[in-house]
DNA sequence: AAGTGGTCTAGACCACTTT
DNA sequence: AAGTGGTCTAGACCACTTC
């Protein structure tokens, strides 16, 4: 289970066993004690604990004194379009506009953290909440990371969920700049709002290991989207 | 430095006194080293480290193997306003509207957490950038936490510096929304745009321990500003 | 009473940087 | 060579929960 020869350091082994074990458990099951892990995989109680720790502050476990240690709930992902909806009370929907594959230019291959030139997959989709017109957003994923990730992605799926099931890409860390304007007329005929009504431009990045794994523009119906944000030091 | 009897845990007490260090220290400098430290408190290296392990994770140390421990950059405290326009390379400056103390109707109580009819200070502002109108903004304060705010505040000055420097409150958390839409009459007219105009509207709540220390609606020009997030899972 | 996580000790060897 | 952080071991006692 635990290979010492491996340049891996044990905690790390045996976080990663751990981590598979959690992923298969539902939330607040219990998992085996400390010293029973130290007992099966062979290892001090130092060793365990510095996994566990680390597990703790991903918020994948708590402890719970006296106890044991229990599965949490998965940590905070990167709000989907779906979830989003869903915390206001609404049903989401989402039409796919279109794809193509394009080269990157210059301004997007420097968001994007590519090489000019390098080809970037880009999607298209209208976002419906309740049925009713929310958003338009053009995605933007360098094509090294997802090959062919139109044919292995479900039409009208999250983004998000393909990346990871299908190619392996946790998003870990991301920036997003925030503006409102009137809409361009581009902007208001999908939105059915009216010429120069509110939206909120939304510009998205995420990175998976240092590395930009999408990017979105997004063009929000100011009258009915709100966003909500909590705050950490 | 460090009392056994006392019932924090050593690498807690441990921990504050390091914190107490490294807050009179420059970034990236050098501090003592684990064994130094486990000399100079006469604690186990594992008790050192686990003091340490807490402020890598807080973001106030670094590692450095084979060199030793060194002071990182403060964490992201809350965007005041000031540094929020430095970023964006504008100078800010800030001028008080108004100053009063009201009792808490049942909105206002419910969104602070305090009990009806309390007291609570309200500090009316603008915001400028470069000299410009940039946001208006209302901030209430329940007086409990901060009873003679208004004597000891700086005019002008940072109300997070001030709730810190004489009240010894350091927010921790907070929660923020965002709308856009068009300006009232009332607030064009601060902010020196047409009636109608774009403006974002903020409300954002910052906690300390658990209580809400403040509440702040904001209204910002669109037209000049431009909302950045860094997102973590 | 037995088991759990929470804290703590006193060592050890490694890879790395500095001198 | 000396010092540093990174990893690891094999114990210990405590407060707490469960039986």
């Amino acid at each position: 289970m635990i290979d010492p020869s491996v340049p891996l350091p044990k905690y790390l082994q045996l976080r990663a066993l751990l981590l598979d074990t959690i992923s298969r458990l539902p939330m607040d099951a219990l998992i085996p004690s400390e010293r029973e892990l130290c007992r099966r995989f062979n290892v001090s109680r130092t060793t365990v604990r510095q996994a566990v720790d680390q597990l703790v502050v991903e918020e994948r476990l708590r402890r719970v004194p006296g106890k044991g240690m229990v599965v949490a709930r998965p940590p905070n992902r990167f709000q989907s379009f779906a979830d989003d909806m869903h915390a206001l009370g609404m049903s989401a929907s989402c039409v796919d506009l279109g794809t193509q594959t394009i080269e990157a230019d210059a301004d997007l291959a420097d968001l994007l953290g590519t090489a000019p030139g390098a080809p970037v997959h880009v999607l298209h989709r209208l976002r419906l909440a309740d049925g009713q017109p929310m958003a338009v957003e053009r995605s933007y994923i360098p094509a090294a990371l997802a090959p062919d990730l139109f044919e292995r992605r479900r039409p009208g799926g999250s983004l998000f969920k393909a990346l990871e099931r299908e190619f392996g890409i946790v998003t870990d860390t991301g920036d997003q700049t925030i503006e409102a304007g009137p809409a361009t007329d581009n902007e208001a005929e999908p939105l059915d709002i009216p010429q120069g009504g509110t939206v909120f431009h939304l510009r998205r990045r995420t990175f998976s290991r240092g590395a930009c794994a999408e990017l979105t523009f997004s063009t929000y119906r100011a009258d009915r989207y709100r966003i909500h944000l909590g705050l950490k030091p």
